[in-house]
DNA sequence: GACATAATAGAATGCATATTCTAATATACA
DNA sequence: TGTATATTAGAATATGCATTCTATTATGTC
């Protein structure tokens, strides 16, 4: 019933996902992504209850398969997982703009909306909780140091190694691969 | 000449630093700096045209110094200089807040003063200068991956070891120097 | 002591964007 | 065919800030 839609939610959601890829954040307005497919700004709003929620969705729908992916191949191999982040990167660069803009703290406090906050923290829990069971089998208990190495080794220095290349508009090189490697062994003291 | 000035330069400038330190820079607004030292908006305007050019300022006042001393350590000693950005932001903490809020490639474009995107520039170069001397002292020779693994050791993996900390208002732990020294020695095959 | 002037004070304005409103339009279904 | 309604379309409004304006108030100088 009622008119055909000319735009659909997919379609809003790969314009701003192009928007940040090619121009930051900031040139997300509505009006930019309106324009991007030729659309009027109030069709957003038959999709979308505000850009807060668009955003939301694209984060969640970019960090959600993501952070899978990193988990599944962290069950298997610690520095395998560590090096995932690199090759996701080279495999979905536009999404890699995205998924570096926030911290998962920031999303699930604040003004983002209730069930998106509540979506992060469950994903912020899963982290967690794969991270404290891998830590368990690599070092054979959870102390606070060793959560801090395992997170440093698997999380903080591949993303480290993958934003200078994003800032650049660069793939990753082979290089950074070598040097997330070498980090990982030594920080973990052990190659898997 | 005039009446006597109830507010200058410095008090803006740190209730500047302090909002930005304990709120972020959203909370950063005209009305949020005058409130902070109980000035009226337009004051702050007989002192900064404009409220990027005392962002500037501030970051400038910050980045500067810091820089003067990683380069003055690095000339010594990589290892060292590798550990002096924890150790400065263990005596700066608020500073280093303002000091992580953007990349120099960002302050040197766009629509910041033009003064200040020069000294920003001008700092680009200088860290570049230091970074490359460094690297030919190091490894004899400066080739795209000696500088690159350079720039991981020297200022990627201890600017990520340091911002996990200070977002959550913490003092980065020994552990954390102790991750720093191993990294670069890994990477840098050496300890100096 | 009167004057010029720099500063205080905060109200008024401007601007960029998100959001809402009003109208026109096309489509499914009775 | 007529009607209800989802959608397009984009103008109007609201909002949050930075910036500018218009007094008012001190302070040094003549």
């Amino acid at each position: 019933m009622g008119r055909k839609a000319h735009f659909n939610k997919v379609e809003f959601i790969d314009a701003a996902l192009k928007i940040i890829a090619e121009e930051g954040l900031k040139a997300l307005t509505m009006q930019s992504i309106a324009e991007k497919i030729q659309a009027p700004i109030g069709s957003i709003y038959h999709r979308f209850p505000s850009r807060d929620e668009l955003l939301a969705e694209l984060w969640i729908n970019i960090a959600s398969p993501f952070q899978e992916g990193f988990l599944a191949t962290l069950n298997n191999n610690g520095l395998q997982a560590a090096l995932y982040t690199l090759q996701w990167v080279r495999t979905y660069p536009k999404e890699s703009h995205v998924l570096l803009l926030y911290r998962r703290e920031e999303l699930s406090s604040g003004d983002w909306p209730e069930d998106f906050k509540q979506k992060v923290a469950d994903l912020s829990r899963e982290l967690d909780e794969g991270i404290r069971s891998f830590a368990k089998r690599s070092f054979g208990r959870v102390t606070k140091d060793n959560l801090q190495r395992t997170v440093f080794a698997l999380i903080d220095v591949p993303f480290t190694a993958v934003k200078r290349s994003l800032q650049n508009d660069e793939v990753p090189t082979p290089l950074l691969d070598k040097l997330v490697r070498e980090t990982y062994i030594t920080i973990m003291g052990r190659d898997d």
